[in-house]
DNA sequence: CCTCCACCGGAACGTGAGGAGT
DNA sequence: ACTCCTCACGTTCCGGTGGAGG
């Protein structure tokens, strides 16, 4: 079966909470089943998402040098040894899907066709809508059979669950029904994604808790909202790749001049002489161009393709976040301060 | 209406560091 | 000792293209 939905909207704490059960069932009725969960994004790659498959059967793999199909046949041949019935749960999988094709997924949904006694499920579980987009026909057919969809939480639900928690976590009176209430407004804004607005009740209520205050405001939630963001960003920023935040460093440089946007080929330009600067040697204007896209996608850059007629096509590109948060993460790092003041010999072309 | 710019983005291939099986 | 894997990260090559300006 496919579950969809995005982010935040239960879809991973149900399919965990009903397999719970179920094993519990199984046990008591001394069936033979195993489970095993796996996020794809986090393995990556098809080779690790059959390690951990063959790890829930306790049949051992390495964790690289083995071809992908070998170590696909150990996996056929522990299940059907063992006789056990196997469901799999494949969360995010349209992030591998999307990144590796679906030839593990078809080769998933064609396995109880070989196997003689085990028999697998497959659950799958995508944040994506459009996922299915991406299926060869086969495979979608086998696996449509069943679908969920989780719909975002609204604000009424997301305060319902806020209070559950709230009177485990908190006293009495320590939380004003408008803090919780803009906590779920702030969350179900945002496609209602349950995980932040727990957060964010989390971090107003630290706040509150360090300021020694009694309870939780609407202004700690506020203070917490940009607070959270604020780490978000600062963490994935800081943990970027030279090259990456080298790119970043020359849009944040582009963006003292005049110009509204800056497109590909100037970053380029400036991006070298930063590689000078630092004595790095600059990758080629392909792989920068990539990483512009891979910048958008993080969300740290707003990057769009468009066509300047006789001044060809290319991307136009911004900074996606705040200049003074560039500044203050380039700041701490003793490699990029001096950048920041770099001034490009190329700015003597604009104005 | 056509041309042609300045890149886009897919695909194939290379490298070097993990390792396995025989 | 040898051949064969994966995998992240790059490079090389190249066909494709929206629309301003001739």
């Amino acid at each position: 079966m496919f579950i969809y939905g995005k982010t935040g909207t239960g879809k991973t704490a149900v399919t965990k909470y009903v397999l719970n059960k179920l094993s519990s069932k199984a046990h008591e009725l001394g069936a033979l089943i195993e489970i095993c969960y796996v996020n794809c994004r986090l393995a990556g790659t098809e080779y690790r998402v059959l390690s951990s498959l063959c790890d829930a059967l306790d049949v051992k793999v390495p964790f690289t040098g083995l071809a992908v199909g070998e170590v696909f046949d150990r996996f056929k041949d522990g299940l059907d040894q063992q006789r056990k019935i196997f469901i799999v749960v494949l969360d995010e999988i349209d992030a591998l899907i999307k990144v590796r094709g679906d030839k593990l997924l078809y080769e998933l949904t064609r396995i109880n066709e070989t196997l003689r006694h085990g028999r697998t499920s497959i659950i799958g579980i995508s944040n994506d809508l459009r996922f299915k987009e991406f299926l060869d026909p086969r495979v979608l057919s086998s696996l449509s059979e069943e679908e969920i969809v989780f719909r975002p939480y609204d604000a009424a639900e997301l305060q319902d669950i806020l209070w559950r928690r709230a009177q485990l976590a908190f006293s009495d009176g320590a939380l004003h029904d408008s803090a919780v209430a803009l906590c779920a407004a702030l969350a179900a804004a945002e496609h209602g994604d349950a995980r932040r607005a727990l957060d964010l009740l989390r971090v107003a209520g630290e706040l509150a808790e360090r300021e020694g205050t009694a309870f939780v405001s609407e202004n700690h939630v506020r203070e917490a909202e940009k607070r959270v963001e604020h780490d978000r960003i600062f963490e994935v920023l800081e943990n970027l790749p030279v090259h990456s935040k080298l790119v970043l460093c020359s849009v944040y440089l582009l963006g003292k001049t005049k110009l509204s946007y800056t497109i590909t080929g100037d970053i380029y330009g400036i991006y070298c002489e930063l590689c000078d600067q630092t004595g790095l040697s600059p990758l080629t204007q392909r792989r920068v161009s990539g990483l512009i896209s891979e910048l958008d996608m993080i969300g740290l850059l707003n990057a769009r393709v468009v066509s300047m007629g006789r001044h060809g096509r290319t991307k136009k590109i911004r900074l996606g976040i705040g200049r003074s948060l560039v500044r203050n993460v380039f700041t701490n790092n003793d490699r990029f301060r001096e950048l920041l003041g770099y001034v490009p010999n190329c700015f003597a072309g604009f104005h």
